[in-house]
DNA sequence: AATGAATGAGAGTTCATTCAT
DNA sequence: TATGAATGAACTCTCATTCAT
């Protein structure tokens, strides 16, 4: 009968695959981050990519296979190890000025805070996922930032002490920042460059030789 | 036919009603944190609490009041401040040691995860209650810490430094672990007492004058 | 450990049992005639009759049980039948006044509007009942009224006419009325009057020889 | 096993979005007036509608809006006023005979009944819409035929009495059969017969000049 | 006789998922 | 590929009813 087209319904959006599967994937991150994987409801999620519900599931076979895609995402970041400088005659205070600028702007990002938020609320659903990030990738890192950090001692590059010893240790003041971030969501930017600033103080005095 | 009845099923327990309002929360705590808000359901916080869905109402009336006895419970702990104690004389070591095994065993007990989580998780609803807390609990009890220290280094008790500045530095570390023990579930017990002793090592070194 | 009895709770109260199944009642009436009988609960039933819920069951042993008990006092009553007096030579004015103002003080008092409306609204749990009491309290009561019409029209005390013949007629202004107060609820109490006086008069027109 | 499968349950019956919606006001008719409202269930007017529970949400946002929607819909009929036929000429007789046929037929079809039904019983819940109903439909209709009997009086079409004085007595017998059949359900058609003609007989005595 | 704690059977509603188009 | 209608399972919450005291 040919009903007319004066469409106030959005005609069908017809999309190249990834691009799709791109933005259903942003969707998804907001969606599981604004209260976690149960809270999310595939039908915002699909509505956010600009689909229908049945739309997302010609590109996802579930809620939980979206999940596990954009976490296999998020938990497959390069890190950088800036700490390898130093064995290049980089001086340290560059070095720390460096990593304390990256780590910072990482970290707070608001993918990382929400990853964060993520493998905490859905701890669950994440743990075997987050225990292989822990196992294949944050655990390397680690060691081989530490394996830096004993030969830079070694050298007079670095001082010795508790934080070189257990370099983790370096990084705590800003998984504080993180939390805080997390839990109070509305974070005032001058506390945090205050705490940025003590922090980077502080590497200064104990990391200088 | 003939299965024993060596009452699996203890019909109708009845119990005062603070024990069952205890057992409940108790329940919830374990629930909630298990996953978060959406994902407990009432029937499993009274199972645990070993009632039936409804007698669950009996006690509560909805599953939002029990997640807001619950924190209202949570979030209403005595800190201790044992900065103090520097200035009546005891040793800087000898606060370090107490201040290192209290802030450990405290912060990293279930009980303190588990809130810690729910605050993550469910921010949302958490939101108006962890800002609350934030204002009048953990905030008056960092600003009188910062104070205490700030006298303690005037008068020559501790070391100035960027630490001793902002002293919220002093406890990232055990953030630092906390975050790892939601995150990873089980946490390597030797890990976390080696994290610790440099911990201490730490604030040995950047404390004592 | 004797607890003391600064009693906010109000005390157990005991009373004669037929005491309470009245008060159980009239409570049961104006629970139901709220919103029918699904809506009213055994609770609030019994509060209202000073009860705790279980109480209830002491003299009811069913929600069921109070609605027929209900029902069966109310569709008791003593039906009065004015006309009769028409025989004894009252002018036919004065038993139509008896008659009009009787009529519209019963069935329009709250517990006549309520009976109707639950009959109404709880049809098919009343039919039973109902269909036993048309048959055996006010299907004979309209004959015997309409007998006695009869004979006072052959013998002239009152006119004949489609009214007289089927003397139903002769009430059902006063039902629409009902109907009216039972669908508006707030009936203007002067368009009532008025609306009798019409009634009168007509019955005046009508029924006069 | 080996049961037929000649498909008794036609699953997934795909339907018209407006004969969905018609179906289900159908069902929610039938099932709000068998019990009222809170006695009808969702569940059963989807079934009788021929979908699931939750099929019905895709048509209806609650169980609330069924019944708005379905009492907008009963309460927004056109009335005739066969009495303007009057001033045109039209016998008296004939425009009485016109009105019995129609009013006996409107006011006691199912749905009428059905609607008045769900009117009283569901009353706090109607309340709102039949006030307003009243207010603008009913209220204004019975005005205008008000005017309409005045003025046919005023020329002597009608004779004055308590009847056309207050036309609503009128129609009075009639609500009394509806009550009737509202109470009694299983009306004897044969009775309702008789009244009709009783009462058209008292119209032709009291209304023609 | 009376209570408050406890229960089971639903009710309304939501949502991940499937199917027909 | 995309949709909207449809579904079943689960969830929160209510309520008539029972039981221990």
């Amino acid at each position: 009968m040919g009903h007319d087209d004066r469409g106030q319904t959005p005609r069908r959006q017809r999309m190249a695959p990834e691009m799709r599967v791109t933005r259903l994937l942003d969707a998804a991150l907001v969606e599981f981050s604004a209260n976690g994987y149960m809270a999310a409801t595939v039908e915002a999620i699909a509505r956010r990519a600009g689909l229908s519900k049945s739309g997302f599931y010609a590109h996802f076979p579930s809620k939980e296979a979206v999940f596990e895609a954009l976490l296999g995402n998020l938990l497959m970041p390069r890190f950088r190890n800036p700490w390898q400088a130093l064995e290049d005659g980089v001086p340290v205070r560059e070095v720390i000025d460096g990593f304390i600028d990256n780590a910072y702007e990482q970290l707070l990002s608001p993918t990382a805070i929400t990853l964060l938020k993520v493998m905490i609320a859905d701890n669950k659903r994440v743990a075997p996922l987050s225990q292989r990030w822990e196992r294949s990738v944050l655990g390397p890192y680690l060691r081989v930032q530490q394996d830096v950090i004993d030969r830079c001692v070694a050298r007079g590059l670095l001082r010795r002490n508790p934080m070189t010893e257990r370099f983790t240790m370096a990084i705590s003041p800003l998984i504080y920042m993180a939390i805080r971030a997390m839990v109070l969501e509305n974070a005032d930017p001058d506390e945090v460059a205050r705490h940025r600033e003590s922090h980077r103080q502080l590497l200064y005095l104990l990391l200088e030789p």
